[in-house]
DNA sequence: ACGACGGTTCGGTGGGGGCCGAAGCGTCCC
DNA sequence: GGGACGCTTCGGCCCCCACCGAACCGTCGT
């Protein structure tokens, strides 16, 4: 074990974090980017709250997950992008023959529905609106898909013409693919899908439902994405 | 328990597979691209040949090795370049404090600077060497950056003139950006990386050196290097 | 002030898995 | 054919770690 080096025990003890069922329950539902509690999250995982906590302390360590601590409660959510992008990056790669399993509940089946429709993953959207949204930018020449994954100029403008303030100049890809677990197909993510989503929440076009982690789009929403990018409530319903 | 989906379940068994080091010891080695034996990688891993037996077994099941047995040898390797992105991934993400470690003999400080200086990485050029080839692409308006990562169109046409055939009718994603680990910068991935690789070896343009993962510019790569790219030998030596 | 509640710490338990050496099997070479 | 070699299987060891319940600590509501 002399000749191991330190890049192969960093490699392992990062992996080490996802390698628990329990931790990936966590992962998985942080990547809808928004903040849990650590009660909330061990009753997702069906462990006892000792449990939970302990679990937590070492995603937080790892700097996967960053705490903000309010009262009482402990809020953890995805520490930055860099961690969304992991644990989104290690779910593309998971065999699909292990994601079939049929919903329990009558209730399960219609939450399980609304995110096959639209949801956030982690600050971009996802699923068929997700899908919809990305292919309207291809169609139109917005983004190029062909030879890569990059907006074009014409879509630099058209980010700039409907009013999405894009930062091009940080260290955050602007553009990058992330592979849609339901729709199995490529959405966008990176500075701009996330400067996109923030402004669809922000301007209205989307909301969340209730608690959950599914977004709907409003009758507001299918007005503008039909005038933007020529997209009709067809391609996400 | 019972509330976990079975998405968690493949993700931590998939995250299993790379959460132990001396596994993650040979996914990295295995990262060059070639084929290697159990032996070789017993060695490298510095534990015994039976306790090597039993985690290729794993990762072969686990469909991130392929393995190929040739008479008393058993050579494996990356199973495909979707595993090979899978260990990319994650080793991007390791933190780079976790890296350092000074070299402990000559010899191995002689290949440490021959690996900085060009290596492939599974099926495409790294280290300083993928680097230059990838800024000069850039600089020369083959590739963008800027807004994603994709190729030009002139990138393109490029290709076809220096004979480097490009299939981006594959599933696989025609330009990515993989993150250097000895440079913290992207160099180019996907399907044209591989294809400028490839031809770069089969032209002559580079050769392997020994048995090693790395890579050295012959003197045609470099007086081609030039003529097709614009870039001098000082931008990787 | 009190109790309810969310979270954490601690001790204990159990299971999984990484490790080795020894023995066995097939291959290659002389 | 015999011996060296590469790899695998098996048994056994041991450590690590996920888990729980009980006790404890802060915070919030009444």
């Amino acid at each position: 074990m002399t000749t191991k080096d330190s890049r192969a025990a960093g490699l392992a003890s990062l992996a080490s974090l996802v390698a628990d069922e329990t931790r990936a329950a966590c992962l998985l539902a942080l990547l809808d980017g928004r903040a849990w509690t650590a009660g909330e999250l061990a009753r997702h995982a069906g462990v006892a709250a000792s449990t939970l906590s302990e679990h937590l302390g070492k995603l937080v360590a790892g700097g996967l997950l960053a705490e903000e601590r309010q009262g009482r409660h402990r809020y953890v959510r995805l520490a930055d992008a860099r961690a969304a992008q992991l644990v989104e990056d290690l779910a593309a790669q998971v065999p699909p023959a292990a994601v079939r399993r049929p919903p329990r509940t009558l209730r399960e089946a219609g939450a399980g529905a609304a995110m096959a429709r639209g949801r956030t993953c982690y600050d971009h959207l996802a699923g068929r609106l997700g899908i919809a949204v990305t292919e309207a930018l291809t169609r139109r020449g917005l983004l190029r898909q062909d030879t890569g994954f990059a907006l074009t100029d014409a879509g630099v403008e058209w980010f700039g013409a409907v009013g999405i303030a894009l930062d091009l100049s940080g260290r955050r890809p602007p553009a990058r693919a992330c592979l849609d677990w339901t729709e199995r197909r490529p959405h966008l993510a990176g500075a701009a899908g996330a400067a996109l989503c923030r402004h669809a929440l922000e301007a209205g076009w989307c909301e969340r439902i209730g608690t959950e982690r599914a977004v709907r789009v409003t009758a507001l929403g299918s007005r503008e994405l039909s005038a933007v990018l020529g997209v009709s409530p067809g391609a996400w319903e």
